[in-house]
DNA sequence: GCTGGTGGTAAGTAAGTACTTACTTTGGGT
DNA sequence: ACCCAAAGTAAGTACTTACTTACCACCAGC
């Protein structure tokens, strides 16, 4: 239908590495364009929800040309999972942060960390979307995920709250829980961003202001003052909010 | 296979208006059973990932009588709809947390609205993929629970952050922001339970003390602590944070 | 007893679905 | 100029999908 008749290929080499769409790529090109096309369908849709015709139309190769590169739907999955986790573009936590943890300056390690979380779901919902359907069709994915990057920012932020509640400077309160609540507001307002309310109806507010609400949210609740306002020489009765001295 | 042979009915009537399987039962019973199990699976797999045959299955029908209750796939779902949304067992944020906004007792507002959520989500867990599959589906379901329940909740939480900013008692910082943040942690906890690790291995703590978690993390982060502790004559001196007097 | 409506089914159908096979084009190396 | 491996395709296959059709079994009411 929309090749008329082979005419002699009509668009030149153009001799870029990129897809022209209609050239003759090499299998390495290829491969990657139809990978590209993948992540973006089955995020839209879901691993279930897209059919590898669909793939290969988007791609704009045969059906296959597909099955050439990826032996199995399922593989082309995998493949996605292998180049998006395991692609330098995924965010390194430790290394963010690296600096700030080790002046122990409280704010810029959470600001620092929420605002690189926030950018990087802005400039890839699609992975989101990606973990998001990986979770709740229980593949591979999600699981993988979860082991090599969310307990990761839990030891990691976990133990300098640790640390830091050890200095007297934050309250007793279970680490763990300190950072589920972050991250919670993190998650969940890219979640808001991406999925739930995509035109900002109910909150337009730039990546920079939120990491800083949630950082100073966060922060007042946890902080016991000692250092970060330490001329005060009240009391500090905490005992009303049950978490003083508790564990 | 499992039918051996029609013997005249081995199982008595058994009078029972519940589903006992392989009873014959009236049209209104089995329509419920048929739209309970179709919840069931599609929370599990989604609208495109389960078939209606399951479905029949499922329900110990063939089919057809599927279609004879719901004329299309789609209708089913339509029907799920209006069964979760409509139903009683939706959760009426309102009315949960009356007596204390009258009080204005801050404490109890946010933790009875922490703790009715991480219950109606613990006990209900199948809402909660439901509403994922849908949002990523690009679903009706989603829209319609963002129109019908979210921004209610945000008006609400909203103007009682609102008022209470008037009152001096809590720090002038975006109303929806701080509301964000704590549905926030409340949604990523339970979704982290229902969906990433529903057998705990981070992090094991019953909905009371995490609904009070969030409640003290959220409330030392935004009270000014002019009416809570007010015996102190410090000067607040918060325009380190930059949201004393902003906006 | 028979009749008619209701709960229920077996056995379809047409349109997908993932995946294959047998074949054609293309372009660089010699 | 020719070759041949790699890029690419049309047209399948075997199976599943949502949805239908034509038919049964049961039981109240006459």
């Amino acid at each position: 239908m929309s090749k008329e008749i082979t005419t002699t290929k009509a668009t030149p080499p153009a001799a870029g590495s990129q897809a022209v769409s209609g050239a003759r790529m090499n299998a390495e090109d290829r491969r990657l364009q139809i990978l590209r096309v993948a992540v973006s369908l089955f995020s839209q849709r879901g691993f279930g929800g897209t059919t590898t015709k669909e793939i290969a139309q988007a791609s704009g190769v045969s059906e296959a040309m597909v099955f050439r590169h990826f032996a199995t739907k399922q593989e082309l999955y995998s493949a996605i999972l292998d180049h998006k986790a395991c692609s330098g573009d995924s965010m390194n936590p430790e290394q963010m942060v690296a600096e700030a943890l080790k002046q122990k300056d409280d704010r810029a390690v959470f600001e620092q960390l929420a605002l690189g979380a926030l950018d990087h779901h802005e400039c890839d919902p699609e992975f989101q979307r990606l973990l998001l359907h990986s979770a709740l069709e229980g593949h591979e994915l999600a699981e993988m995920f979860f082991e090599k990057f969310i307990l990761r920012v839990y030891a990691l932020l976990g133990g300098y709250i640790t640390e830091r509640q050890r200095d007297g400077a934050m309250v007793k309160m279970d680490p763990l829980m300190v950072v589920r609540s972050f991250i919670g507001m993190i998650i969940h307002h890219s979640l808001n961003n991406n999925l739930w309310d995509p035109n900002r109806r109910l909150l337009k507010i730039s990546n920079e202001d939120a990491a800083k609400h949630f950082t100073s949210i966060l922060l007042h609740g946890i902080s016991t003052g000692n250092e970060a306002k330490p001329k005060r020489r009240a009391k500090r009765k905490t005992a009303a909010n049950g978490f003083s001295r508790k564990q």
